[in-house]
DNA sequence: TTTAGCACTCATGCAAGGAGAGTGCTAATC
DNA sequence: GATTAGCACTCTCCTTGCATGAGTGCTAAA
């Protein structure tokens, strides 16, 4: 039968896992005696209850301990205090962004690559996509004789355009027609709207299907805004951490430029910060490694998401502050630039 | 005194090359004597003179030869010929791009990632960016009470946008005043022109210092439209090859992800398809490595780069007709989304 | 319940030895 | 005079054996 959960345990299991994130090494019983006033003959008995108990587990039979993925779960979600962030902190992250938004691509691109140097590991940032923001403005702009750039405005400050080729080229006459429809019928849809193909749809409202290619091209500009970009920073900062040797280094970073399935994780992580252990995935790519994930929001809706991505045993206490910070950042810096309190 | 490169030397040395390639092994007297049909002992006097005249080397004592930089360059320059591209190649390639440019960047980014996965290297490729380009079009939409948003399209077709914060909200009667004078004043300029800060000049001659913000906030997007950006693809490939082992790899995406340095050896490569060895550009981050690049162009104006990094020992003879094939069609592409012929 | 002591288990590092690949040189051959 | 066969020599690489040391589990004493 399984040994109790004493509170002794969980000193000991914290104190593993501190002392193996910062060596990397499974950490013995004598390295702990010093710190916990207790013998090494004691803390060996302890830990072995805490193998027992799936929270520690041996790399092989003569060496020391390391939590498992359960124990890291354990440490993160209730023994871990979490390290304030220092005045000191907090301005050299602000000087690390824009002091204005001047285009969210950039605001998040310039995260990713302040949180990476930060951290020592990858960063990932999503760009501003909401789709319940609305169309705010339409244009569309002459460029050759056959050629269009329609451009959309949204409510969320983001500025998207497309090239559209139109057979037989168009007349003042048209994009009059197309724009005076687009402000009656279109301002105010959420994007969310433009996300299927009802092109043909409103072309036929439109009563007008030479306007169609532009129709087309708006709507995907649309659909285009309301999707979020990812941008990585830092992938060589991986292959600094001695976890990822090898093979293990070449899958992690073809997943995380595959882009998708990273999305999808950033996208399923829930309210403020979350901690995600690569095990807990099931991606083998991402085996070793954590995510430390927290959305961004300008007022209360979520734009976008920004984490860190390193090995499992990085520094979370350090981290996750940090992050925090980085997400209200870029939140605060995104409202003042749409006026929003 | 040097011995003479006759033209049996050439073949030997091509020989080398392409099974070093090929294995990443030095290569022997004995694996090529069945090729050329000369016993290893020939092969071997011959060796010795190419390593005295600097194309071959030996890592120690009793391995293979290997090629010199030097050899390399011989080879690349003179001995190599090109392997022509099937149309099923051609195909494959049209298919991985888009059928035609709805943006600039998305083509750009689809063409580093075709490229590298064909590859199996990493790929980069620039955005078009051309600063003889002029201002074609440029519009302020408001967004908040206190922001606008600055849009400006380019003769290049590409179209580029800032939020700008105006202190004290706009009236519409500035707006207009700021078109009319932008339509008079500063439709046709080529973007170079935007390069350094004559806001302020503009500014007065606008006689009117509220529009001040707009126009930096303007002269910033024209700027912005006249500079390159890196799309870099594949870095995960690079991990592939055994060629870049440990510290190499890390400091070789450091230097990619760095931009700038790469942009400069992207910039400095002359007419068409080039090939850049690591050790000729004195790069350290780039030992061992080899660059293929070409510019792209638009009629006869180069608009970009396009290239692929690899192991200097990668497979020239198939990669540089691709690379070609792929500048061509960015150039076809963009031709036709500007009605150039 | 805690601790001291001890036998036991493995990973790691190092030295020695053997196998194999490839060379350079010399002398024979075409 | 160029080419080739033969051979001694040099190095790397792999394997093996052995010593070292860190760390454990168990038992018996405090």
């Amino acid at each position: 039968m399984k040994p109790e959960l004493t509170d002794r345990k969980l000193q000991i299991l914290a104190a593993v896992v501190r002392e193996y994130s910062e060596t990397g090494e499974p950490v013995g019983s004598k390295s702990l005696a010093a710190d916990l006033n207790l013998s090494s003959a004691t803390i060996r008995n302890e830990m072995s209850d805490l193998a027992e108990l799936g929270l520690l587990e041996q790399p092989h039979t003569s060496a020391g301990r390391v939590p498992t993925a359960k124990g890291y779960r354990l440490y993160v979600n209730q023994l871990m205090h979490r390290q304030p962030l220092s005045e000191r902190d907090k301005r050299e992250i602000d000087d690390m962004l824009p002091g204005q938004v001047e285009d969210p691509g950039v605001l998040a691109e310039a995260a990713a690559r302040a949180l990476a140097e930060l951290t020592d590991c990858a960063a990932v940032t999503t760009t501003p996509a909401d789709d319940q923001a609305t169309v705010k403005q339409v244009r569309v702009l002459p460029l050759s004789r056959q050629t269009v750039v329609v451009a959309a405005l949204t409510s969320s400050g983001l500025m998207k355009s497309r090239i559209c080729l139109v057979e037989g080229g168009v007349t003042p006459d048209m994009l009059e027609k197309f724009i005076r429809f687009a402000e009656e019928q279109l301002y105010g849809l959420p994007l969310s709207d433009f996300q299927q193909g009802l092109t043909q749809t409103l072309a036929v409202q439109m009563g007008d299907l030479s306007l169609l290619p532009i129709m087309a091209a708006l709507q995907e500009t649309l659909a285009s805004a309301a999707q979020a970009e990812l941008l990585l920073q830092g992938q060589s900062n991986l292959l600094k951490h001695r976890r990822f040797g090898g093979e293990q280094a070449v899958r992690l970073l073809e997943f995380l430029s595959r882009g998708r399935p990273l999305l999808r994780i950033l996208h399923h992580s829930g309210e403020g910060v979350q901690v995600v252990l690569g095990n807990e995935t099931g991606e083998e790519a991402l085996e070793h490694s954590g995510l430390v994930v927290s959305p961004y929001r300008v007022g209360d809706r979520e734009m976008g998401s920004i984490g860190v991505i390193g090995p499992d045993r990085m520094d979370y206490e350090h981290i996750i502050p940090s992050l925090e910070y980085f997400a209200y950042r870029i939140g605060r810096l995104l409202s003042d630039a749409l006026d929003e309190e």
